[in-house]
DNA sequence: GATTGTTTAAAACATCCGTTTTTATGGAGA
DNA sequence: TCTCCATAAAAACGGATGTTTTAAACAATC
């Protein structure tokens, strides 16, 4: 044991700390105490705490970008020139996601971290994972561009980031939700369960009407632009 | 003057600050210095950093409750006993939220707010947020279910939830997102442009056809509870 | 005009932070 | 066995944070 034992435990601990709480709010002294680490250990191996972030998420999306790469690889030979059906797309990318963390039981973890790295302000996160894992969020999105031939680029844009936003928040916040489901309408609601309710609502969001290109509500007082 | 222009100055400075930093990484120095106050003034008139927090959210949240409060009684006097529409009731909320902060034209800053609420851990936050006004946002479920009487219960849970999300996850990475939107199609993005592309979306996602009964998927493997 | 209560100003306090430095440890290679 | 070196542990550093204390300024009341 050992080798390098001490990483993996700081680790480990560290994205359970900062999907509980956020990274400005999570102190390396929670981490290595918490870890039962020496506090220096984070400087040592991983340089920095921002350094240990970006590790943090390295851990998860190395092995789904590799793995999403290869699905879409298959997934292009399958369907050879033809455009793939954007069913297809998001059940492939769902499959894939779902895969990913399985391992290690913390797909909830998974989701916490995917919506910290968009709201907490953190720039150099963003910026980290846009040049290390951007290639296979555009390959994703050109092909959902071709399955989706009749939306205005903009428009296809911000409804990704809706669904984005609708699958993070729900599998993030999801031992809340689940309690007060549970409670109210007492029944079992499994990640399985959940997938199989946001297909229809996804599908049906990408596939809405178009907004009305000049909108403006009668009653409403003019508005900060 | 100067009767309490401090408290004014303070509560100005400070929404600005945490809705472009977050709470955490706003120091109560930052706030004081740039609204030229001294420091010990935030504990003086309001006790602590989270009480200031939460007056910061109060001073949106009070005239919001009200005005959406009223805004639901004239909806019930109108429908007498007929069921309300679920696009007016979608609509009101929206045109509530627009109207509270139009004064001011901090638009922007009470989304970002309301993102923040959610996304950062703060916990006593959202407890005061629950506690304060939690009965309005019951009175709008209600009524929302009255609307969608087709809908079982459980299904309505989640899909409120999911747009819950989807608005949420998008006001709260607000600034991250325009960044890319703007550099990547070069159009400017306004809150009030985005609640237009969120109303069909919301709309025919709440409208989505129900998920099949027994669905699953062949090729996925099996995965964590 | 002295006195009172309220607000501002300046300084100090205790604590926590990320990081660095220093010292100890323990096992592999000569 | 001794040396070396990667790791671990302990301690300290410099700086920032929220809060409290002390003193001054001000306005209103008697």
């Amino acid at each position: 044991m050992a080798q390098s034992d001490t990483v993996t435990r700081i680790l480990d601990t560290a994205e359970v700390l900062f999907a509980e709480r956020g990274f400005a709010e999570t102190s390396l002294r929670n981490i290595t105490s918490k870890a039962r680490v020496n506090l220096a250990a984070v400087n040592y191996h991983f340089g920095s705490k921002k350094a240990l972030i970006q590790a943090v998420f390295a851990r998860y999306l190395d092995p789904f970008s590799e793995r999403f790469h290869s699905a879409l690889d298959a997934l292009e030979a399958r369907y050879a020139s033809r455009d793939i059906p954007l069913e297809v797309l998001l059940e492939t990318m769902a499959t894939t996601v779902l895969e990913v963390p399985a391992e290690r039981n913390s797909l909830k973890v998974f989701m916490r971290l995917l919506g910290l790295a968009y709201s907490q302000a953190q720039g150099h996160l963003r910026r980290y994972i846009q040049q290390e894992y951007g290639d296979v969020f555009s390959r994703f999105t050109e092909l959902v561009r071709r399955a989706t031939p009749d939306l205005p680029d903009a428009e296809r844009f911000w409804r990704l980031h809706f669904m984005l936003g609708t699958v993070i928040f729900t599998l993030s916040g999801l031992d809340a939700l689940r309690d007060i489901a549970e409670k109210d309408y007492h029944q079992q609601v499994s990640v399985r369960d959940l997938i199989r309710r946001l297909r229809p609502v996804v599908v049906a969001a990408m596939n809405a009407p178009l907004p009305d290109e000049r909108d403006t509500e009668p009653h409403a007082d003019t508005v900060a632009h």
